[in-house]
DNA sequence: TGACTCAGTCCCATTTCAAGACTTAGTTGG
DNA sequence: CCAACTAAGTCTTGAAATGGGACTGAGTCA
């Protein structure tokens, strides 16, 4: 299977990985989420090669998932910006933060720490119901075929 | 950057990603929530080259995602099914595959419903704070240095 | 005995990646 | 005016990963 051969796919997930399923773009999209707009910020942060990075960027703003927004005309200069479909990558992305802290932190506990402004306490995501509000496992759940299957 | 130096990283989501962020780890995973325990069951569905798969697994296990067991003895088989550690990254999946459902599914409807067995209905997944117990999004969230961040 | 199964390993051509030089348009300092 | 600098890239080149397919080994089945 060639990588982009992926969006053809009937399944969720492997169209969502042709977006955001390489080796980088998640990292670029963290860095998106800490207010990173800029080129050579996204660079500086990441040590990503340029050719990689431009690419990414590219792709992002292509599925719309960034958009590119002059910020300066003379000499012309843009950035790039989480668009709401960027931000509803959010969950997915907390979640394989806080997975990390869970298995990987080590005693001396996680790198960064999250703090729900709402309710002002530091928290971990907890995937929940749509429909009754309780808390989802792997083992909760019954995948069947949809509408989109055939 | 060489991408298992990844794992050195202070960044949950570096070393999150070190395990499971290359391109074809998460849909192993996908199939192994599936139910899907065999090496050429894998492959079939997968369409994977044998290589890859081999080495994915081999991964996996190291990092406790997958374990490996006998399901027969002459010839000597084993299978590979989802630790506790492995069953932890669902959230993540799940909240992958519904921004999949999200963006992508068009009018046909997404390719797999999901039903939430504990309250019967069909669902999609909120990430919820664990203290508060309300749905999170992007902005209502800081971030600050933690515990291990130096 | 010969075909078949499962779970791999090995090899090679193609693709992707990393690192760094180069480019372009304009700004700043002397 | 000239040189150095900045931001956002593109280009080139060698190294690494991937896909496809052949091959292996232990054992079963007809």
């Amino acid at each position: 299977m060639r990588w982009n051969e992926l969006s053809d796919e009937r399944c969720s997930l492997a169209r969502t990985l042709a977006v955001v399923g390489d080796r980088w773009t998640l990292l670029v999209l963290r860095e998106a989420f800490l207010r990173v707009r800029r080129f050579d910020d996204f660079r500086a942060r990441l040590g990503i090669a340029r050719r990689v990075l431009a690419e990414r960027l590219a792709h992002l703003v292509e599925e719309g998932v960034l958009e590119k927004q002059v910020y300066q005309t003379r000499p012309l200069r843009h950035e790039y910006r989480l668009t709401q479909k960027g931000l509803d990558l959010y969950p997915a992305l907390l979640s394989l933060v806080h997975w990390g802290d869970h298995h990987y932190a080590g005693r001396a506990g996680p790198p960064v720490v999250h703090t729900h402004k709402t309710c002002g306490h530091d928290f971990h995501s907890v995937l929940s119901c749509s429909e009754c509000g309780e808390p989802v496992g792997a083992r909760d759940v019954l995948a069947r075929p949809g509408p989109g299957s055939a």
